[in-house]
RNA sequence: GUGGGCGUAGCUCAGGUGGUCAGAGCGCCAGGUUGUGGCCCUGGAGGUCGCGGGUUCGAAUCCCGUCGCUCACCCCA
């Protein structure tokens, strides 16, 4: 780069034809599974004011937003997560909403930090939530989902494993250890860093919020179980039992639906965000290189937080920079596909009306077509042809024209045959459609 | 914010210990082939070797700085 070049910030990206192909596929998969599941797609501003993040994510966090003050004063921020959007939107119209809400959006979300693998400061991501609703048949729901997303780009349980744990369990479990309930946040950073860190590091962490060793160490073996056996090994607690069993339904309801080879139990997962209430999962590739690749759970508070009306509410997050990166992984990228349908070859330059009038004909019902333009020599013209990814040529010379006629060459087979010019500029026969003329 | 690695053509990369080291492949443009593409052959365009400074007779090469990319940490979507 020389110096004089200007360059596109660090962790924006821009993106170039085949990579926009792939983020449209992307995008266009998870719209046809938001349609399946019944969800309206929505948007919002990606610019708010910098208080809907602070107010419930907590000074914190501003340290990692592009937040500054626009020309007016007001401290604003780019949107690092849609939630907060989604819960005003809610708010102002929830009372008119029929329940259970059940809408997606896919928002470029912005964040400052250092941009590493999987992570920039730009990135977009499909978020799907629904409002209004405590069975856990929509946590089996917003699950089915989110895999679901990423079944419809070819990944299937071989590739993605779904980890799903409950706030409420893991609370209760803290409880049982003798945890209090002010410790339980500091707890759960701790308990994040088991896979890291390692049950020492984890017991060394537990042991600065004021956990003792013993403690400790039946508190990590208890996350580790499974989900059957937890309530058991705490007989007669209540809460305990009761999450499991709530846990143990949403299991169940997600077995029902065929994902059992999908998810699993795991009492270490923890998300960090501070809102979630209830069920929290994340959705990891099964080789474990990448980062999640997506995350949600329930936040049964947060409308009530956020002025709205006192709603339960669920939803996931799945981001595209770490999703894309699977699919190359794994090479599931459609490889580029036929760029037009007709090339027209014209011999001289006395075809050149001749050929914008099929043009326009052939445009019309729908067919990408393209031709030179400015007059190249005819080998020139199907190297041109070629290299666009035609379907076929269209040939036009003084030959054909003096009969009405053009030559239709089909590029992959080489064989050509006659048509007359008036089927190609008339009318499309009968009613198919465009796309379908041959 | 901290630390490691790396910056040579549009892309992927060669260029022991400083002395035709400005290169290859792919891609692009053109010609071979003014009525037929893919293959092949030939030619061409394209680089202040990220940028700045220093050492030296001489720096893509060594030193310092800087910017950028990248990986990890922190944190987390």
């Amino acid at each position: 780069m020389s110096s004089g070049e200007i360059r596109g910030l660090t962790g924006f990206r821009d993106f170039f034809p085949e990579e926009l192909a792939l983020r449209r596929h992307i995008f266009s998969a998870w719209r046809r599974v938001g349609a399946r599941y019944g969800f309206m797609e929505y948007d919002g501003p990606p610019l708010e004011a910098l208080e809907l993040y602070t107010r419930k994510s907590g000074e914190e966090i501003v340290g990692q937003l592009y937040e500054f003050e626009d020309k007016g004063g007001r401290a604003v921020a780019l949107r690092p997560e849609m939630t907060p959007t989604f819960a005003r939107m809610i708010a102002t119209r929830a009372a008119g909403l029929a329940k259970p809400v059940r809408w997606f959006s896919i928002p470029q979300l912005f964040r400052y930090e250092r941009p590493q693998r999987g992570r920039l400061r730009e990135h977009f991501q499909l978020n799907m939530d629904i409002v209004g609703e405590t069975d856990p048949l929509s946590d089996a729901e917003i699950v089915s989902a989110g895999i679901d997303a990423l079944r419809e780009l070819g990944l299937g349980a071989a590739d993605i494993v779904v980890r799903i744990s409950d706030r409420r369990l893991i609370g209760a479990l803290l409880d049982a250890h003798g945890i209090s309930a002010e410790d339980h946040v500091p707890v759960f950073g701790a308990l994040d860093r088991l896979e890291k860190e390692g049950e020492d590091g984890v017991r060394g962490r537990l042991g600065e919020k004021g956990v003792e060793r013993e403690a400790a160490t039946r508190l990590l073996a208890a996350i580790r179980l499974p989900l059957e056996e937890l309530a058991a090994a705490h007989g007669g607690d209540e809460a305990i039992a009761e999450a499991a069993d709530r846990l143990s339904t949403v299991f169940a309801h997600l077995g029902a639906a065929g994902f059992a080879d999908f998810v699993r139990f795991d009492g270490g997962l923890v998300r960090g965000l501070a809102y979630y209430t209830g069920t929290v999962f994340e959705i990891w590739d099964r080789r474990d290189e990448l980062r999640a690749i997506c995350g949600g759970g329930r936040y049964d508070d947060l409308l009530k937080a956020l002025g709205g009306m006192d709603l339960p509410a669920l939803g996931f997050g799945m981001g595209d920079v770490v999703l894309t990166e699977l699919l190359r992984d794994r090479d599931l990228v459609p490889v580029g596909t036929r760029r037009v349908d007709d090339y027209i070859v014209c011999v001289s330059d006395a075809e050149r009306p001749l050929a914008l009038g099929i043009a326009r004909a052939l445009r019309d019902r729908g067919r990408r077509v393209l031709y030179d333009l400015r007059p190249r020599g005819v080998g020139r013209q199907f190297k041109a042809a070629h290299q666009a990814g035609a379907g076929r040529a269209v040939v036009l010379g003084p030959r054909e024209a003096e009969r009405g006629v053009a030559v239709l060459r089909d590029m992959a087979s080489g064989e050509e045959r006659e048509v007359a010019i008036e089927t190609l500029t008339g009318p499309p026969p009968g009613e198919a459609k465009g796309e379908e003329v041959r």
